[in-house]
Parts: structure tokens; C-alpha cells; sequence
DNA sequence: TTATCAGGTATCTTTTTTCATACCTAAACA
DNA sequence: TGTTTAGGTATGAAAAAAGATACCTGATAA
């Protein structure tokens, strides 16, 4: 079992990266997981992110079934939102240990680092 | 603390996927992480990097302070290899996370999507 | 003494990402 | 009726990442 991991880990790891990596991804995960957002909420809690960078993400998470694209209608109105889908929600876990390691470790990449 | 964490959630994930994430930095110290590699042995693992890039990639992660790379001399030659730092080594269980997730859901986003 | 191997560097090209800017549609608002 | 807002699309330029190819240096091997 140990050399199986091995034998395909790597793979794995790249494949798991080209999901969570990259340089919005991430973040954008981040976000979702903690609750649905709307298109220009993300928009502007990402800061410098442009409206077609934004788009082309969304479209990629959704193809991989990470986050689903939802219209919510109210009496008034409709809007959509962007929520993690039932498969998506377990990369939350896998995002809190990014955060958790970087809290504890980032400084000192940040400080001894460059 | 639940507070805190999120609102720096999003820097730290930008910033933990800056130095694990890219094409090939999370394959190369997933191999790393193992156990102490030659220049070459990588270059070959990895199959389809170039020189330029393994070199430019390894130097990255020194200046980060995650590897270090040290001459190995042995009575009638010497070599050099890439190791994990003392720092570097608590990337191993987050590498862990990675390829466990990406056992059990990997498969999900691949044959579901697209 | 020539050839080979480890561990790279230097240049230039191609590909991939991201950005900037302008524009579009439907709904609601004033 | 005209404007603003949400949620985008289209296009082209710029920047970043990766690749191809050729070359270099200091061993050691034949």
C-alpha cells in the first residue's frame, strides 16, 4: 500500500494541484467553501481578479464538479450563486490543513526566504 | 481565532500554493520529501522537465528555505543532492493530505467531469 | 587522450495565463 | 424613459511559465 502511494503519488499531487492550484483557484475555493458566493461578491473579495479570469475559473470548476452554479429566486428577483457541490465539499478539509500550515510555517519562508 | 483565520485565510492559501502549487514544485518535493535526491534521479522521475526548468525550480525552493542542496563526498568522488530542510520536512504531512484527497476523489473529477 | 557522465547555464521560441478595455443583456430603479 | 446593477462575453496585448536546443565544466572511465 505504501509503494502503491508511491508509485502513483506523483501523479496524484499534480492532479490535486491543477484543482487547487494555480493562482486563483485556491482562494476561490477558499471562499466558496465557507459559504455560496455570488459572481461579484467573489469579484471583489479576490481584489485584482478581472471579470474574464473570474468567469474562466468558475467554468473550470464547475467542468470538474468541484462547485455548482445555482439561480435563487426570490418573489422579486433571481441572481445566481456559486456553492460547493456534495464531491467538492470534501477538498474543505484539504484547504483548512493549506491554511493551518501556512500559519504555522509561512513566516518563516516569509522572513528567512528571499 | 475562527475570525482571525479567515480573514487571512485567503493570503495564506495564495501563499502556501505559491510554494507547493505551480506545474512541477509539488511533484518535486513530494519526491524530495521521501528521501534525498540527485539532480538527475529527479530529472528523470519527473520525465518531461528540462534542465533549465528543474534547475530553476530547485534554485526557488532553496531561496524559500524549503530544500537545501549539499555536496555529498564520499573518498573518491563527490555529488551533489537535494534534501528537505528541518523547516522544509513539515510540508511532508500537508503533501500527505494532498495525495490522500487525491486518492478518493480524484477519480470523481475525472470521470465525471469534462 | 578521448569519451562519457553529472550537473548544470544560456538563448531563444512557444504556450499558457492574466490583464485591460470595451461591450452586452436582462432586470430593477428613479 | 433613462440609468444603474448583476453577471457576464469578446478581443487583443502583456507577462509568466515551460520547452527546445546547444553548450560548458570538472570529474572519472576506457
Amino acid at each position: 500500500m505504501e509503494v502503491k502511494t508511491k508509485q502513483h503519488g506523483i501523479k496524484v499531487v499534480a492532479d490535486v494541484l491543477d484543482i487547487i492550484g494555480g493562482k486563483w483557484r485556491g482562494p476561490i475555493l477558499s471562499y466558496i467553501c465557507d459559504k455560496p458566493r455570488r459572481f461579484n461578491e467573489l469579484k471583489s473579495i479576490l481584489g485584482r481578479i478581472t471579470s474574464a479570469t473570474l468567469t474562466k475559473e468558475l467554468r473550470y470548476l464547475e467542468e470538474l464538479r468541484m462547485i455548482e452554479r445555482v439561480e435563487i429566486r426570490t418573489e422579486t428577483s433571481s441572481t445566481y450563486e456559486y456553492r460547493m457541490s456534495q464531491h467538492g465539499k470534501s477538498i474543505k478539509t484539504l484547504i483548512q490543513h493549506v491554511v493551518e500550515w501556512g500559519l504555522q510555517h509561512r513566516k518563516v519562508v516569509l522572513e528567512e526566504g528571499v
